[in-house]
DNA sequence: GACGGGATCGCCGGGATAATTA
DNA sequence: TCTAATTATCCCGGCGATCCCG
C-alpha cells in the first residue's frame, strides 16, 4: 500500500462516492477512474479496439503530450502509457527488445548502464521501467514501434504515433 | 491535507498521469476525475476575440502597467491578468510549463523552491499562483509567450506584449 | 534565506552524426 | 571489401543560478 496526500475538498468528494460501508479508497478510485474493470472474455474485439483507440487518443491529444515539445519527454510519456495500457504485454515486449549489445528497457537502471558504454538511462515515470536515452530520434521511434507492434496494437495507431514523432523535426 | 491509502498498482497508474515534475496527487486526481473543469461557453469566436482584445488592451494601457518600469512587476501583472482572463486555461498552460529542471509556475512556493537551487519564487497577486523570478528577461518573455500561446491568445496580442517587454531594455 | 533584479557565463542534456561493429 | 545496423562521441543550444550592479 502507498500513501498519498490530497486536499480536504477532494477527500470529501471521494468519500461521497462510497458505494458501501467500509469501501476503501482504492476501490472507489478505481471505479471513478474506470480502470481495471475486469476485461472478461465476453468482450468482443470491437469494444476492445475502441477502448484501445480511446486510451491512446486521449494521450496523444492531451495537454501534457501536446504541450511537450521535447522528443525524449514524449518518448517517455508514450512508454508510460503503453505500460499502463497493459503491463503484462508491455513487459513481454520490453524484455525481448534490444540492440546488438544494449538492452533498451529494463526494470533497473544498472542493467541498462552495464549493457553499453553511455546509455543514459531514464526512468519511465509511473512505471517500474527504465529506458536507454542515448539514441537518435530514429531509434526512439523504432523502440516505440517495436513495443507497440509486439503488444498487438493496431497498425493505424502505430502509424499515427510514428507520424507525430517524425513531424516533430522542429 | 488528508492522507489516503491506495494500492501499489493504482499508485503507479496515478503517478503515470503526472503532467510535470512535482505535481501533487490532488492536482492529478482532479484532472482525472474532471472536477473543476471549465464549462464550455457558447460565446462565438468574434465576441470572444473582442472581449480578449479589450481586456488585455485595458491592462497594457493602464496607468499601473505603463507606470511600472520594472520588468518583474510587469511580468507579474501580466500573469495575473492572464489568470483572471481564464483561470482554467491558465492552469493548464501553467502546469505544463517548465524548464529542464525547474517548474516555472505552481500553486505553492515550496514546489518551486524545491525544483531548483535559487528560484526566488514570487507570488502572482490576485491569483493562487507563484512564479519563479530568478531568470533573465528573455526567459520571462518566453514564459509569457508560452502561456499566452497555450491559452490560445491571438498572435497579434502576443506580439504586442513581447514588443512591450523587448522595448523595455532600459 | 533575506537587498532585488536580471545579465552573463558555464554546465548539461538532447540527439545528430561520426565511428564502430555486424 | 562494401553496406547496413547500432553504438556512443561530441557539438550546440537551452537552461540554471551565480554574481555583479543599481
Amino acid at each position: 500500500m502507498k500513501t498519498i496526500e490530497i486536499d480536504e475538498e477532494l477527500y470529501q468528494f471521494i468519500a461521497a462516492q462510497t458505494k458501501h460501508i467500509g469501501e476503501d479508497a482504492s476501490s472507489i478510485l478505481r471505479r471513478l477512474l474506470k480502470i481495471n474493470q475486469p476485461v472478461k472474455t465476453t468482450i468482443n474485439t470491437t469494444s476492445q479496439a475502441n477502448n484501445q483507440y480511446t486510451l491512446f487518443n486521449d494521450l496523444l491529444t492531451s495537454d501534457t503530450f501536446v504541450n511537450e515539445k521535447s522528443i525524449i519527454n514524449r518518448f517517455i510519456l508514450l512508454l508510460g502509457a503503453l505500460y499502463n495500457y497493459n503491463p503484462a504485454l508491455f513487459s513481454i515486449a520490453a524484455t525481448s527488445l534490444h540492440g546488438s549489445k544494449r538492452q533498451y528497457l529494463a526494470k533497473d537502471k544498472e542493467s541498462l548502464e552495464t549493457s553499453g558504454k553511455n546509455t543514459k538511462p531514464r526512468e519511465v515515470i509511473g512505471t517500474p521501467y527504465w529506458v536507454i536515452s542515448n539514441t537518435n530520434t530514429a531509434r526512439k521511434v523504432y523502440i516505440i514501434e517495436s513495443i507497440m507492434s509486439d503488444m498487438g496494437i493496431s497498425e493505424n495507431m502505430i502509424n499515427r504515433v510514428i507520424e507525430i514523432f517524425s513531424s516533430q523535426n522542429k
